[in-house]
DNA sequence: TCTCCGATTAGAC
DNA sequence: CTAACGGTCTAATCGGAGA
């Protein structure tokens, strides 16, 4: 049994966003789509026909305006309402098909699929339920390791005889290497852009030559995330499932703003505002924080004007989750980095030292940690009426920074308001 | 010289 | 027409301060 290699599979959405948006666009299933990240800022996803026109990941939006008029691409702001919503619907399908599910990111989820007898069927199964069900195309890899169930999942989605599943675990060695010396090592998890030029130099460009590479010597060149690389492309499962949603060590709430803002006024209406965001997902994590840092940022694109990008480290005394507290810590903080005469396009908050609520002990003079009733009568308030029912008086009320968001789509799904047909 | 810790970097999506 | 290059998160590594 012990001899048996696992069977982890990754199911990964194609082009997710795009996806989601022709689900309820039926018009635009064979056009070229892409969707802007937040601010409208980079294309992020792209559907197969905005990506045979040549339009990159990541690329400015305003660099390819000749092209989306040119050849009409649809363009839509990111609707992450949207996005989460049908993500759940994906994961929940899929979290029927192995006990075990380790939800990787909004799009991607890795099931271990060890011991069940009939891998191929179950595979195939679940991707045409996912379809059928939710109207996102998935594709599904298989392999001993995650970073071979990773691999496996772009041949999938390279391959269109593979029909969208594919299991390196059932291939020959000799039929492995054919494969693994087609593919640049860019494609391995973990390898990025620096790490690809670095072992280029080495005479590393495949997988294959990246597989069979001397691990002591790697691991003393690139360390050890590279040492357990090499090791999973050989089909040892060296980074387990993680099953369980575990709290965020680090929660950061920051945006861009749709135009640069000069005022005290503005950036302390956006901070507060990212201030009950971060408190907020901590709150929903049971935790609180025992410190914060704020940024601002000026427009690094904007060489020719002045470059001020300060940040403060504050220390919590006593950790909290209560909005009002880290608000207070939040402006005093503001107001030792702000200078006037900038033009800032950025600003957020960073909440660290996060403990679980529950376990935090306090000081023995200072009482209970600060009482958080009020915070959950806030909570409970928002749930039920709607995000925004209540907030702080300075919580976002000026509009200056908003972020731009031209081309966002209906939340479809979570509310009735903005359905386009009337009933 | 060693250790600790905050800051920076690299990577993912 | 404006003005126009994202947001979170983790882990490893770097490098300075203090012991």
């Amino acid at each position: 049994m012990k001899n048996q290699p696992r069977s982890i599979g990754l199911i990964d959405c194609n082009n997710f966003y795009v996806s989601c948006e022709r689900v309820f666009r039926p018009d635009i299933l064979t056009r070229p789509v892409i969707i802007l990240s937040n601010n409208d800022g980079c294309a992020v996803s792209r559907s197969n026909e905005a990506k045979a026109l040549g339009i990159k990941m990541g690329v400015p939006a305003f660099k390819i305006r000749d092209q989306v008029k040119e050849y009409g691409i649809e363009v839509f702001s990111s609707n992450y309402v949207l996005y989460a919503d049908m993500s759940n619907r994906v994961m929940s399908i899929l979290s029927e098909y192995s006990p075990i599910q380790e939800i990787y990111s909004i799009d991607e989820s890795f099931l271990d699929l060890t011991g069940f007898s009939d891998i191929a069927e179950r595979a195939k199964e679940m991707q045409e339920r996912v379809v059928r069900e939710t109207g996102i195309p998935v594709c599904v890899g298989i392999g001993p390791s995650k970073t071979l169930a990773k691999l496996s999942n772009f041949i999938a989605k390279r391959h269109p005889k593979s029909r969208g599943v594919f299991n390196i675990n059932r291939l020959s060695p000799k039929q492995v290497e054919s494969v693994l010396t087609n593919i640049p090592t860019d494609e391995v998890w973990g390898v990025g852009r620096k790490l690809t030029t670095s072992l280029s130099e080495f005479g590393i460009d495949t997988v294959l030559q990246l597989r069979d590479a001397d691990v002591a010597s790697m691991r003393k060149r690139f360390g050890v995330v590279m040492e357990k690389t090499i090791r999973e492309l050989r089909g040892e499962a060296c980074i387990e499932l993680d099953d369980m949603a575990s709290a965020k060590k680090q929660i950061i709430n920051s945006r861009s703003f749709g135009k640069s803002v000069g005022t005290i006024e503005d950036v302390q209406d956006a901070l507060t505002h990212f201030v009950s965001n971060a408190a907020k997902k901590l709150r929903d994590q049971g935790s609180i924080a025992g410190m914060m840092q704020v940024f601002l940022l000026t427009d690094r694109f904007r060489a020719e004007q002045p470059q001020y990008c300060p940040g403060v480290t504050i220390p919590l005394v006593m950790p909290t989750s209560n909005t009002m507290t880290l608000q207070k810590w939040a402006l005093a903080g503001l107001d030792s980095i702000f200078r006037s005469g900038y033009l800032y396009k950025k600003a957020g908050v960073i909440l660290s030292e996060i403990c679980d609520a529950s376990s935090y002990q306090g000081d023995l003079f200072a009482g209970a940690p600060e009482n958080s009733k009020i915070m959950q009568v806030f909570d409970q308030m928002n749930a039920r009426y709607g995000k925004g029912t209540i907030k702080l008086s300075q919580d976002g009320s000026r509009q200056s920074w908003q972020m731009r968001q031209e081309k966002k789509s209906p939340e479809y799904t979570t509310n009735w308001d903005e359905l386009p047909i009337c009933f």
